[in-house]
DNA sequence: CAATAAATGCAACTTTGTTGCAAGTATTTT
DNA sequence: AAAATACTTGCAACAAAGTTGCATTTATTG
């Protein structure tokens, strides 16, 4: 059970007890820069926790805004990794998502500012979420 | 069965047989002017339909071009009419979607042009999604 | 109107997500 | 450092969402 300063550091900042199901999922977001599904997480903790855990986990991390959900076209509830920004509840107002057709794989393009936009009259946005599909720089 | 031109209009062209269940789905979107998810369907159709039936009516509805899919954040999947110039398989390479907080329905803005992103080098943009969360003008 | 092709409904099943509760583990207190 | 407390976990059972095969019904074509 000896996982990395940072990892600790995360969870007894969101006043979480440490465990091993929360520290093994988050080492799995920290590695994987990417964002993951339920799926991926369950094969890639190696079968050792159940499923309900998972679920729970997930749920927690996203409620102390560790972890936030990414909307996707073929509605497969994605999770990745926060900035360091994000208060619990309230995450970014606007965040860019890359999802590559070809691997597959999610990313946060947080640096990328999200332009205005014009909305009809009377319209009032809260939160734009931007999910834009193609091809990664890898699978060039 | 007597359904409006228009959507015997809509069928035709997209080659399938004008059945009740198609023309029925199809009346709904028509009427409601709004992304409907399968459980809204199920409803307002008047439980006259199996699940089954809907389900693939909308896949079918999808396939076609007549229909698309709207990513929300909590993972409901909406469908929602496209406009005459979605072709089949390839739709509106840009579309704004807006999802109410108060009244919870879901517009197409498809007049609202998405503007230009400026991704990190090595990422080919294919299509961009945009949904905004917020307050509808009806709601204010 | 008959022949053919396609869509529907049913049943059974898989996958995904949820809830209550007993047992186990982490944290706090002394 | 051990006991008391509080929280997490895993199990079981369940609920919801979606899929597939197949027999029956309905639409289309000639």
């Amino acid at each position: 059970m000896k996982f990395s300063r940072q990892i600790l550091e995360i969870l007894k900042r969101n006043q979480l007890s440490v465990t091993e199901s929360r520290s093994k999922i988050l080492e799995l977001f920290l590695v994987h820069n990417g964002a993951l599904a339920h799926a991926d997480i369950e094969k890639k903790s190696g079968t050792s926790f159940d499923r309900v855990t998972i679920y729970r986990t997930l749920q927690t991390f996203v409620e102390k805004g560790i972890v936030h959900t990414i909307p996707t076209a073929d509605n497969a509830i994605l999770y990745a990794l926060c900035r360091d920004e994000c208060s619990e509840g309230h995450h970014h107002d606007h965040h860019v998502h890359f999802i590559c057709k070809q691997c597959g794989s999610t990313l946060c393009l947080e640096d990328i500012s999200v332009p205005e936009l014009k909305l009809p009259k009377g319209y009032q946005p809260a939160q734009i979420e931007v999910v834009v599909n193609g091809v990664c720089k890898d699978c060039r």
